[in-house]
DNA sequence: TCAAACTGTATGGTGTATACATACAGCCGA
DNA sequence: TCGGCTGTATGTATACACCATACAGTTTGA
């Protein structure tokens, strides 16, 4: 399949699910028209309930990501989400970088690490 | 106090009371040696249960970043937090990113945020 | 056309996590 | 030593995460 879980995760399983679709959709793998598999074939290849999985379909489907017919599938639907609080937007980065700097890294190597990281992400222009 | 909480923010209490309190140990504002307000202060001020405060508290004694003493208060430790898993480490900064990248903002944008959130992080020299 | 085989959805139950009120216990200075 | 500070432990209410199972809409092909 094109999704992993982690034990060592501390996100909730529907998060995993939903952050790992997002990554696959800013990095262009899916695209929008193309069909997400059911929430049955994702459950069964992850282990996990599939109200998990549809969960997590309905989470993508608030913030704009999909569109879920009920009897059909889930699709990517029209590029970018739902707009977002800037706040809300920059809040996880924020938490992120102070725990990056607080374990040491220098401000060089964080940027650094942020240029690989969104090269990685842009190199399939996914949302452009 | 130097510390708030966020209602639209989705972090539980606890969370949002250690991600802030390593914020200001990364900024320089809290330094080895110092007494941290006691948990029925902090309580108080945010209006949360003593419970939940002293429960961040535990949570930063675990990461390292402070020992509490019974009766006695909790003290910002030897600096540097215990090592963590890299990819646990790095893995809050790639979801955060990949968020900016589907909200719109171009690789440039991002960067020049990152820069701007370090910046102020490390004005102080909190972790030098 | 209509039934089989696929889609997502709704309901109800279980265990865990979050937050609280309240009671307990250690430390320290006057 | 004792009063007033500290953090800790216990019990409870509620919400969350996950699951098993039953329901309902859509698509397909015989």
């Amino acid at each position: 399949m094109f999704l992993t879980l982690h034990e060592t995760d501390k996100r909730p399983i529907y998060q995993q699910i939903t952050d790992g679709i997002k990554d696959l959709i800013a990095r262009g793998d899916l695209r929008e028209g193309m069909t997400l598999p059911s929430v049955r074939q994702v459950a069964g290849d992850l282990g996990v309930n599939l109200n998990t999985v549809a969960f997590a379909y309905r989470q993508l489907q608030d913030e704009g990501f999909v569109t879920v017919r009920h009897g059909a599938g889930a699709v990517i639907s029209s590029r970018s989400a739902r707009p977002v609080e800037q706040a809300e937007l920059y809040k996880p980065l924020h938490t992120a970088l102070t725990q990056l700097v607080l374990s040491g890294l220098t401000g060089r190597e964080i940027v650094e690490t942020v240029r690989e990281q969104l090269a990685q992400l842009q190199q399939k222009g996914g949302t452009r």
